[in-house]
DNA sequence: GTACTTTCTCAAGTGCGCTTTAGGTCAAGC
DNA sequence: GCTTGACCTAAAGCGCACTTGAGAAAGTAC
């Protein structure tokens, strides 16, 4: 009746079931149950594992989406407001990503050039752009901060 | 005398000592042993543990990270055109990645502007911006194949 | 030569993000 | 009504990338 079974929000987002109900448990989405005990989602939550699922293509640990998402008002009353507000932050990490991939490429580009053989002084050794990390080790995630501004 | 103890190797890199170690264990570099069994590193081991680093920023999984490693003639006989060969071919993935996120923006800005709190299906339900994956989540790396041309 | 640090090996443990298994219950089609 | 498939919970397992721990040997500083 009211609201998708779990199979189905599988089907229309490509996650796993499992990966589902395992989002569920980190407070991601909180589907109704009907008379039976099965969830049943509707359109918000769609939108909220789209989110992590975007999210987490750009490297946040799962906790941080979880919180992001946890500051939007009620989980069923969100506003186009709302979303905008997400969506511009993430716009933001994008970006820094972009610049920072591209400074990669062109310090990469100096140790082509020169044949320095020295990766380790021209590409890395460089404490500015430690920070700016890309996919997320798994330790890595923990002492750093690829964080939305918000 | 000749050669780096783990910790300075350790230090050099910013890698922990067990890192070092584990990233032997699986191929990456092959220190040689002196006498007492201590390892000792060379320069090129440093390389081969910074390239590791790269690529690991960039999302390669280790398994495939050594492979690339593997190709490279002689362990310590390394030219300066092998390097530039792997270097060309890291800056072709750079390119890659800079050229997902890119589209990644516009199709969020999409969003944005129209408002359609529709990320699932304007940012996300697009087949081949599901291949433009960024980070490696644990089990995407299994049937992905954010992998270098070579 | 004694004290302290570093390194050694090997095994077990950790954190993240899920998946799998086991043993059931619920819902839909015939 | 009955069967078949989807769903339920709880607990355990897995893959990756490491870290930690224990006990011993090697190196270094005085």
């Amino acid at each position: 009746m009211s609201g998708l079974a779990i199979g189905d929000v599988a089907e229309r987002t490509g996650l796993a079931v499992s990966a589902i109900r395992f989002y569920e448990e980190h407070g991601i989405v909180r589907p109704l149950r009907n008379a039976g005990g099965h969830r049943r989602y509707d359109r918000a939550d769609i939108r909220r594992l789209s989110f992590v699922m975007i999210a987490q293509r750009l490297g946040f640990p799962l906790a941080r989406i979880a919180a992001l998402l946890e500051e939007l008002p009620d989980e069923r009353r969100v506003t186009k407001a709302d979303w905008t507000r997400l969506s511009t932050q993430f716009r933001g990490e994008i970006d820094a990503r972009i610049a920072a991939l591209e400074r990669l490429r062109d310090r990469l580009d100096g140790c082509i050039g020169c044949g320095c053989l020295s990766l380790e002084s021209c590409a890395l050794h460089n404490p500015d752009d430690a920070q700016a990390k890309e996919g997320p080790g798994p330790r890595k995630l923990l002492d750093e901060d690829g964080q939305l501004p918000g």
